[in-house]
DNA sequence: CCGAAAAGTGTTGTATTTACACTTTATAAT
DNA sequence: ATTATAAAGTGTAAATACAACACTTTTCGG
């Protein structure tokens, strides 16, 4: 068998990702989700998605396809997991790779999302998603649950300045379930690197409450993000 | 755009899978890894891994794959990664997508490995492995520890019987560090679809160890393996 | 100056986890 | 028969982590 012989007696697939956006809006949990203006499956309602490209990485098909709904380039985007079932995507043969990505929900490009014709969705108002879509949200969900009660990243959910209120209202809509507020702040206060900025917001209440940022290099410092 | 057009504009490329193959045997986990006797690659280390075929699921390839080696076709098999980087097969662009299997390492066939060239490494003698092969096993053994502190899923390395002495060293393996004796077969205890068989196991010595299996039926009732 | 509404604050009991060492048993060797 | 051997098997107490719980403070608008 000559050498290049090697590869090219296999089949070769479209590769795709499809990109679990979160968001955090008024307590509850939200997703950025399609209503297909286009075909395939024009008029139900999708993922973001997208085939990768020669020249891109699935990293970098991921991260072009979050940036060109959301206009956003730096987000916390982590690979879920591989669908590749025959019949998948009735159309032809696709291997889709999930992703899921943590968005400010204060920060998106409104013009390019109503381009897309997308939407947020809370999270228990999800509809019907086209494939196997409804499965991957179902994955990706349960991925960034656990990944959140191991290392802190739905911070990245939030604005760069919190309070303990938000960050407590964030982890009740990660978890599904209500946290008491002392034992929450107890431990809130015993991770170094969430620390009080100085500053006070005033818009949720007369008091005001303390406003709080992560601190990455205090964290890395500890173990890896 | 014609609806064919829809994929046909987008490349396509090929897809591997990579099987992290784990036993476990004289008190260490182990892994079955290739000495290439074909190209590429030639001469070096690799897992074992194969293209996907049309008409087979992902999930199908990586079965055929672990099959192809050790003649097994029901081991206990999840998913890893995908790894899409560009330069990571350096003779044409690959897709592959990891997946680790739980071997009872009395049970594969000799002939398969063999023929193969594939041997039994224990891992901390694991060799460098071509590509990004390295990376697999480590994510995938993260992996496997992650779902060995959450489920029972290490006993798909042991034998059907077992004794709590094997049992406990394989936990040993798995997690690194070592464990108090009687505070492990407490937990066990506590585990009900752990149950004596009523067999005793005397090749390990005099006195005999009571041997135990896993009972599926009890541990789904509870939640999903 | 009073009412409202969210922010902020400690203690105690319960459950879980860890540390720790000797006895039992069957066989092989003498 | 006796003894030495080697792994199997067994309970308790201290420490730690987790869970439950309610009132006070602050500021502003009316």
């Amino acid at each position: 068998m000559p050498p290049e012989a090697y590869y090219s007696i296999h089949p070769k697939f479209h590769s795709a990702v499809d990109c679990i956006i979160f968001g955090f809006d008024e307590g509850e949990l939200s997703l950025l989700l399609l209503q297909r203006n286009f075909e395939p499956a024009k008029g139900q309602w999708s993922l973001m998605g997208g085939f990768v490209q020669e020249g891109e990485s699935l990293d970098d098909a991921a991260r072009r396809v979050v940036e060109e709904l959301t206009g956003l380039d730096d987000l916390y985007m982590r690979q879920v997991h591989t669908y590749g079932d025959l019949g998948r995507d009735p159309g032809e043969r696709v291997l889709s790779t999930a992703y899921y990505a943590l968005v400010d929900i204060k920060k998106y490009d409104r013009q390019l999302v109503k381009a897309h014709n997308a939407h947020w969705v809370k999270l228990p108002d999800t509809p019907h998603l086209i494939f196997d879509h409804d499965r991957m949200v179902k994955d990706a969900l349960r991925f960034m649950r656990y990944q959140a009660t191991v290392k802190p990243v739905g911070i990245n959910l939030l604005p760069e300045e919190f309070t303990l209120t938000q960050l407590q209202a964030l982890y009740e809509a990660i978890l599904g379930e209500p946290i008491d507020k002392r034992n929450f702040r107890k431990r809130i206060a015993a991770m170094d690197y969430i620390e009080k900025t100085g500053g006070i917001d005033k818009t949720l209440s007369r008091k005001g409450a303390a406003l709080y940022r992560f601190n990455r290099d205090k964290y890395d410092g500890n173990f890896k993000i």
